[in-house]
DNA sequence: CAATTCGTAATCGTCATGGTTGCGGATTGC
DNA sequence: GCAATCCGCAACCATGACGATTACGAATTG
């Protein structure tokens, strides 16, 4: 896959956990979520977006507007959150083929099946773990 | 993992397919490759100094050289060409972080860990193939 | 009505990636 | 020896992804 040079499920993942352990009973905004996460409000909200679309999170405008989980954070597995961010987003990444070589289709063929057998396998890391259990750091510890 | 935009894992695939499948004496010069791969035949020598450098392929420059095999195709397995040209990046993506934040601390940990989770399963599916296999398509095919 | 906060578009800087060129060195063959 | 071929490598450029930043409008609260 390359370089991840992408943050946005860092953040989401951030933010939810961020979310999911807040006690208040106002909603969070993208301000504070912003500083937590080190990166920009505008970021935040274009994160969140696509959960929003999702269920996962509501937000409202207005004073004392901002964001709140909308579900169970146990019940939102990482792995829904990939999916919702990267979307189909090829992991391994192909080159441009070139037709007038059969070695080249095939190659690129097998690239393709085998980037949905890694995808997959990565969708199901990610899905033994939910927001609840990052916040409860129940997550494998590095060595 | 967020999009990759990075062909070198493919480059690097489809070029020891072609050198595994050549069935000549002369080595291939990067130009053929590179018309293969339908890339620059300096980008063909970026990704293939590392596989050299590894041993799995050799180089002769002078009117004949080129690039050979320098290992049989069925000992090179897809995990070991991802290893030598992704490294040690990250497959999942982090954001800056925060230290006047704890969670923001914790997050980042899980997600460090996380990582090297999914990079192992990345790798353990790509072991269960070679650079044979991709040859002779004995890799899964697309849906 | 003023303050707050989201929604969104537009613009910009930065960085990874790969393309392109150029030159030097090694090898082959005449 | 000399020309042709081909790798090695550095330098520079174009493109595109990613976020930061700014700006403005709409919704909500008090």
């Amino acid at each position: 896959m390359a370089r991840s040079t992408n943050t946005r499920f860092a953040v989401a993942v951030h933010v939810l956990t961020y979310l999911a352990g807040d006690t208040g009973d106002r909603p969070v905004s993208s301000d504070e979520l912003s500083t937590s996460t080190n990166v920009n409000p505008v970021h935040v909200r274009r994160v969140l977006g696509p959960l929003r679309e999702a269920g996962l999170v509501r937000s409202r405008p207005g004073v004392h507007g901002g964001w709140e989980l909308a579900v169970d954070a146990a019940d939102v597995t990482l792995a829904r959150i990939w999916r919702l961010l990267q979307g189909d987003d090829q992991v391994l990444g192909l080159h441009g083929p070139n037709p007038t070589c059969e070695v080249g289709r095939d190659v690129q063929e097998s690239l393709t099946a085998l980037d949905r057998v890694v995808a997959d396998a990565v969708a199901t890391e990610l899905a033994r773990f939910t927001v609840h259990d990052v916040l409860t750091r129940a997550v494998p510890k590095p060595l």
